[in-house]
DNA sequence: ATGGTCGAAACTCGA
């Protein structure tokens, strides 16, 4: 099974350009971030013409996720548990069931820019709020995956330019221990499950030339159950469609899972 | 040190 994730910034602005990607990646799931549209908003119909089943969580101009699979999404549940006042639509969950049955959670996880500040806070107790429900899925015993956009840079290695970050929400200390408190609930970081070293990225912002000068960072991820990780058989970030006509800032990250 | 660019939607904010 091909899953990915992708930060499209902006459903309406990336049909076209997801459409062409659909077609020639042909990934089964897509947990999708950005959407920056209401549920009502949302072009169903195109992917439904592709043969995706369509799952969305939105909000009106910012935010929102969406789940896209061949196979029928199950067990559809939208927010993140843990904050009943949080109006911010940035996680999905449902079940994919294939040769395995695997919960796959899709999440915008909060930029939290400017540090220190109270969006710092939200991103910190959101966090918080993601941990306990990574903890809760753990207990399942099942393979998980949590895809998405983290807004983290979990290295110094997954910057091009880490001293321009130092400062910044995505590579703060209390940024990094978070998700490392995530992923040491006994997850797996997929893409470096597989792939060593700096240079690898999937995000280049659209200003000052960062695509044209390599000056990227590694915010997107998939962590993996151990159940999961147990099936994990290759990962690929499809940065060639950064240099494409109107692309998104970032690009799919992608895992061949055997699922 | 600054400004540089997008998307959604509205005459600005969030990234």
């Amino acid at each position: 099974m091909k899953i990915a994730t992708f930060n499209i910034n902006g459903i309406k602005a990336r049909a076209e350009a997801l459409v062409t990607w659909l077609r020639e990646a042909e990934p089964d799931l897509v947990a999708l971030q950005e959407i920056k549209s209401t549920d009502e908003a949302f072009p169903h119909e195109i992917f439904e013409g592709l043969g995706y089943f369509i799952e969305t969580h939105g909000q009106k101009s910012f935010n929102g996720v969406a789940l896209l699979s061949k196979l029928p999404l199950e067990d559809v549940e939208r927010g993140l548990p843990g904050d009943d006042g949080d109006e911010q639509a940035r996680w999905i969950e449902a079940t994919v069931v294939g040769k395995r049955a695997v919960r796959f959670c899709g999440l915008y996880l909060p930029n939290g820019n400017p540090a220190p500040g109270p969006k710092y806070d939200y991103k910190l107790a959101w966090m918080e709020r993601m941990r306990a429900r990574a903890a809760e899925l753990l207990a399942s015993e099942e393979p998980v995956i949590l895809a998405g956009d983290y807004n983290v840079i979990p290295q110094d290695e997954d910057a091009a330019k880490p001293e321009a970050w130092r400062e910044d929400a995505l590579a703060l200390p209390d940024s990094r221990a978070a998700f490392r408190r995530i992923v040491n609930l006994g997850y797996t970081d997929a893409f470096r499950a597989e792939v060593e070293g700096p240079g690898h990225y999937t995000f280049w912002d659209y200003q000052a030339g960062a695509w044209q000068r390599n000056n990227g960072i590694r915010i997107d991820h998939m962590l993996l159950s151990p159940q999961a990780a147990d099936l994990l058989r290759g990962v690929t970030i499809d940065k060639e469609i950064r240099g494409r006509d109107k692309p998104s800032d970032h690009v799919p990250l992608v895992i061949e899972l055997d699922a």
